[in-house]
DNA sequence: GCCATAAGTTATTACTCAATAACTTTCGCC
DNA sequence: GGCGAAAGTTATTGAGTAATAACTTATGGC
């Protein structure tokens, strides 16, 4: 007599990645600690223990989200540079990146994953961060072949506007003072759906790339 | 039959101060939800309950500790800038940061409020935090009088510096490549101080400023 | 149409954690 | 020297929480 038509049944793979997209959600949100698997698996439209099933652990649930986060963003990269070169390339990753962090849950889960790594002592997950950072940059390097110092420029800019978008700093205060209208107004977007909360949680889950 | 000298006593205020201190550590590290307040009291060479009696809950600890985490950054750009104007001023306090996140739990604290801030769904967390952001930011502004572009530079710098020294991405990293010997030289000694772990904890909590 | 396999469930455990209540010890001051 | 307030403790509770075990239900290939 349970409810017949909840769920559809899908197979394990499936299941995985939805569970791995709402993982990056859900972690994005409360951390490591400030996420329950119950709060995952609720989402996921499954029994929490069923979770243990597909993951061997809460660890590797959250490792397999990095990974995702990680994923998304470089291949963001390499799909927009594709045919530039040089400044070119680095401004079209410029601008891809802040389209990129409309999706707040992207944005969160970096930091997440660099105060998470900041703060363990656990040298697997460090390592496992450090690499997916040192990994963009190259990737940005070898796409753009930029020079230190525009890669600097890049990454610094970028590690700003996480913090901004993350604070939701509104657009007209002077801490967006030197950014170009375009930026700007793509990161603003964020703080606003930042802003608009109450949220029903459930909208993207299902829905791929 | 307690061990007798086990901590001298202290006034409620002393008392207090040692345990903010004791928190933005022990929250730097685990955050919100990954830092137990038996943890925190433990260190702090009193019982989980007098906490308590100390802070009405877990939230205004964590706030407190916030408020040290910025009070700290903010007084040193003061301190340093005393007496110096423009680019001179601002290159001080670049300088000036650079050394102060060799203690590391200031710049996990720092990120740890972002992302913190950035997930929570508490109006009144992420207002206090971002009042933070943006005070530093003034203050900055007005004690070196720099222009948009320049107090742009000057916090991407830092961001990107808080995230390579949180990973402790070595210094020979080609993501360092384009910062001054100085900077590198600090953030680099932040990133060992980080690697020599299994430290003992209890070290620098009695020294006050 | 059946049955092995894969998808999924309920029940439960052993622990951790924030917070409260009620009690005890020490200090400073008259 | 004693008493009142302030500093601090032990005991406890009630609500989560990751993970395990044992059981149930659907599906697809023959």
């Amino acid at each position: 007599m349970a409810m017949a038509h909840s769920t559809p049944r899908m197979s394990a793979d499936e299941r995985r990645r939805v569970a791995v997209r709402v993982a990056m959600s859900e972690f994005a949100k409360g951390g490591y600690y400030g996420t329950s698997t119950e709060a995952i698996a609720r989402r996921v439209g499954v029994s929490q223990p069923y979770l243990f099933r597909l993951f061997p652990n809460k660890r590797a649930l959250f490792k397999a989200a990095a990974e995702l986060c990680f994923t998304r963003t470089t291949e963001t990269f390499v799909r927009v540079a594709d045919g530039l070169y040089g400044e070119e390339a680095l401004e079209a990753m410029g601008q891809a990146y802040s389209e990129l962090i409309v999706d707040r849950e992207l944005l969160l889960m970096q930091m997440q994953l660099y105060v998470t790594a900041g703060g363990s002592d656990d040298e697997d997950v460090v390592a496992y961060v450090r690499e997916g950072w040192t990994g963009m940059w190259e990737t940005v390097r070898e796409l753009s072949g930029a020079s230190s110092e525009e890669l600097d420029e890049f990454f610094s800019r970028g590690m700003l506007i996480n913090v901004l978008v993350a604070l939701g700093v509104p657009g007209d205060n002077q801490c967006w003072a030197a950014f170009d209208e375009y930026s700007k107004a793509a990161a603003t977007q964020a703080v606003a759906r930042g802003a608009a909360d109450g949220l029903p949680d459930g909208a993207a889950e299902t829905g791929s790339p």
